[in-house]
DNA sequence: ATCAGTGTTGCACAGGTGTGCAATCGCGGC
DNA sequence: GCCGCGATTGCACACCTGTGCAACACTGAT
C-alpha cells in the first residue's frame, strides 16, 4: 500500500548519452528535426531515452532558442460562456500548433493583475493574447516595452505596436436595427452593461446611431457588469413603464438570456410575439429550447486560427503582417424575432 | 504610423548589474527574498532594473531550483460550464499562490492528448492536475514514472502514487433518492450519458441501489456524451411511454437543463408539478429563472484550495499528506422538486 | 594512391540564473 | 593597535540544452 516512491528525478540528456554510449550532442540532435544523425545512433538514443523516461527540457531549450513555445492568455470575464469558449478554442488550436497555453485570469483585484502580468514576462512567452476587454493601458505598455508580441482581441483601441483582431461590432449594430425594422418592430431598446467595454459600446452606438438616422429613438438599459443579471435588471427597467419596447438588442447573449427570462417569468410577455430579441456571441445556451435566440455568431475558429498564425509567425513575417484585421459575425436566425408581421 | 519597433530584447541580470555597478550576484540576491543585500545596493539594483525593464527569467530559475512555478491542468469536457468554472477557479487560486496555470485540453483525438501530455513533462511542471474524467491510464502512468506530482480530481480509480480529491458522489445519489421520496415521488428515473465517467457512474449506481433496497425500480436513460443533448434525448426516451416517471435524477446540471427543456417544450409537462428534477454541479444556469434547478453544489473553492495546498507543498510534507480525500456536495434547494404533496 | 566530397560526431561555448565558499569591510572591545 | 565577529560581496560552478566548427570516416572517381 505504502509503496516506495523514489520521486525519480527527471533524466537529462547527459544521462541518456552515457547509457547509449554516445555524446550528448547526439542526443540533442536526435530530438532536433533536420539534424544530422545516423540511423544507428538515433535508434540507440531513442532506446536509451525510453528506458530512462527522458523528455527534452523546454525550459533549457527556451533559454537558447528565441522561442519558448509558451503563449500567454490574459482573460477577464472568464465566467462567461463566450469567454470560456474562446479560451478553450485558443488552447486547442495552440497545442495543435505545438505551442502551449498559459492562462492568466484578471477577474479580481487589479493588484493581482499586475502581479500576474509579470508572469508573462517572467516566462518569456512567445506572444501574449489579451482577451480581456478592459485591462489598464499600463499593462499593454509594459508588455510592449519589453518587446513582447501582443495580440489584442476585440479591443477597439488602436495602438501601434500590437496586432488587433476585432469583430465588426458596428456592422452588427446596424444589422440588428435592420432586422428589427424588417420584422415590423417600432419601439426599440438596447440592453447592455455599464462595463464600458469598447466592443460592447461599439455595438450599442452603431445600433443607436442607425436608429437615430432613421428618425427613431432607442431606450437604453445599462446595469451592472456584463452578466445574466444585467439582462434581468434591464428587463425590469424597460418593461415596467407604459410604452414598453417591442424589440431589444442585447449586446451579449448572456444579457439576452436574463432579459428574456425576466420578460417571460416576471412580466408574462411572449417572445417573439410581443417582444423581439437579438443577442450577440451565439453561446451554447442560445440554441437551447428555452431560448432559441437569434444571435450574432463570431467566427471563433477563424479567430483562433488567426491568433495562432500571429503567434507562430517568424520575426521577419511579423514585420509585414497587417497590424489590424476585422472579422464578421454572421447573424444566426432562430426564433426570437417575430415573422414579418408588418 | 509605421513607428520603429526595436523589438527590444529582454534584459538580463548581467546588464542590470553593469548599469548598477554591482556584481550579478547582487542582482540575483535582490530578487531572492531572505538573501543578504545591503539597502544601498538593493536600491541601485531596483532602479537599474526598472530602467531596463528587467524581469527575472523563470525558465533559467526553473533550471536551478526544484520548482518551476508551473502547474499543469489537464482538462476534458471543457465545453461544460462546470469544467470551465473549475479551470477558472483553479487558475485564480494558483496565481494567488504565486504559481501559474498551464492548460492542456484533451477534448479531441487522443493522439493529441499524448502529445500534449509530453508538454507537461517538457516544462517540468511542479504538479499536474487531472480534471479529465476518463483519460487513459497510460497517461497517468507516464506522469508517475517521471516523478510528476499528480492530483486527480473526482476520479474514482484509486492509485497509489497520485493524490485523489473526490466528491462524495455516492452520498449524492442516496440523498437524491431520499429527496424524491420525501416529495412523494414514486416513479423514479435517472438520466445520464454513456461516457462512463466513474464519478457519474457512482452517482447513478448509488441512486439506483438505494432505490432497489427500498423495493423500487429506476428507469435509466443513457444517451451520447455528457451534454445538454443527452438530457433532451433522455426526456424523449423516458417521457414518451405510457407510465412516465415523476422524478428524474440528472447526473449533471447540463443534462438536467436539456431534460427539463424537452419535457416542457416537447411534452408540455410542468416542472415540478408533474415531474421533479434534481441535478448536479450547480452551474450558473441552474439559478436562471427558466430553470431554478434544485442541484448538488460542489465546494469548488474548497476544492481549489486543496489543490493549491497539494501543489505547493514541500517535498517533506508531501510524504505525509493523505493520498485521498472526499468532499461533500451540498444540496441546494430551488424549485424543481415538488412540495411534500404526499 | 590521391583527392574531393559527403555524412557523422564530439568539443566547447552560450544562454540566464541561484548559491556555497571565500574574501572583504566595518565596528566594537581589549 | 589588534582581534573577533557579523554583514556584505564577488567568484565560480551548476543547471540543461542547441549549434558552429573542426575533425573524422568513408565513398567513389581520377
Amino acid at each position: 500500500m505504502d509503496q516506495i516512491k523514489p520521486r525519480k528525478a527527471f533524466a537529462s540528456a547527459k544521462q541518456v548519452a552515457e547509457l547509449a554510449g554516445v555524446s550528448r550532442s547526439a542526443v540533442s540532435r536526435t530530438f532536433t528535426p533536420g539534424a544530422s544523425v545516423s540511423d544507428e545512433t538515433r535508434q540507440r538514443v531513442i532506446q536509451a531515452s525510453e528506458k530512462l523516461g527522458y523528455h527534452v527540457n523546454h525550459l533549457a531549450r527556451g533559454l537558447l532558442r528565441k522561442s519558448t513555445g509558451i503563449v500567454c492568455l490574459i482573460v477577464a470575464d472568464s465566467d462567461t460562456p463566450y469567454m470560456s469558449r474562446m479560451v478553450r478554442t485558443l488552447a486547442r488550436h495552440l497545442q495543435e500548433a505545438g505551442k502551449v497555453a498559459m492562462v492568466i485570469d484578471t477577474t479580481g483585484p487589479s493588484e493581482n493583475v499586475e502581479h500576474a502580468l509579470r508572469q508573462t514576462l517572467n516566462y518569456r512567452a512567445d506572444a501574449t493574447v489579451v482577451l480581456s476587454g478592459t485591462p489598464a493601458h499600463s499593462i499593454i505598455r509594459t508588455c510592449l516595452d519589453n518587446g513582447q508580441r501582443l495580440i489584442l482581441i476585440n479591443r477597439d483601441d488602436r495602438l501601434a505596436g500590437p496586432y488587433n483582431l476585432s469583430l465588426d461590432n458596428r456592422l452588427a449594430g446596424r444589422t440588428a436595427f435592420e432586422a428589427f425594422m424588417k420584422a415590423g418592430c417600432r419601439r426599440l431598446a438596447v440592453v447592455t452593461s455599464d462595463a464600458g467595454t469598447p466592443s460592447l459600446l461599439a455595438r450599442e452606438e452603431a445600433y443607436v446611431e442607425t436608429a437615430r438616422k432613421a428618425g427613431m429613438t432607442v431606450a437604453v438599459a445599462r446595469n451592472g457588469r456584463t452578466s445574466y443579471e444585467a439582462g434581468a435588471a434591464g428587463a425590469r427597467a424597460l418593461l415596467a413603464g407604459p410604452d414598453r419596447p417591442d424589440a431589444a438588442f442585447c449586446v451579449t447573449d448572456l444579457i439576452a438570456c436574463g432579459f428574456m427570462d425576466a420578460a417571460r417569468h416576471e412580466f408574462g410577455l411572449s417572445v417573439p410575439d410581443e417582444l423581439s430579441v437579438i443577442g450577440f456571441d451565439d453561446i451554447e445556451q442560445a440554441s437551447w429550447l428555452s431560448y432559441r435566440l437569434t444571435s450574432f455568431s463570431p467566427p471563433v475558429e477563424e479567430l483562433a486560427a488567426a491568433v495562432v498564425d500571429l503567434a507562430t509567425m517568424g520575426e521577419a513575417a511579423a514585420e509585414d503582417a497587417p497590424s489590424s484585421r476585422f472579422l464578421e459575425a454572421s447573424l444566426v436566425w432562430r426564433d426570437t424575432v417575430r415573422e414579418n408581421g408588418a
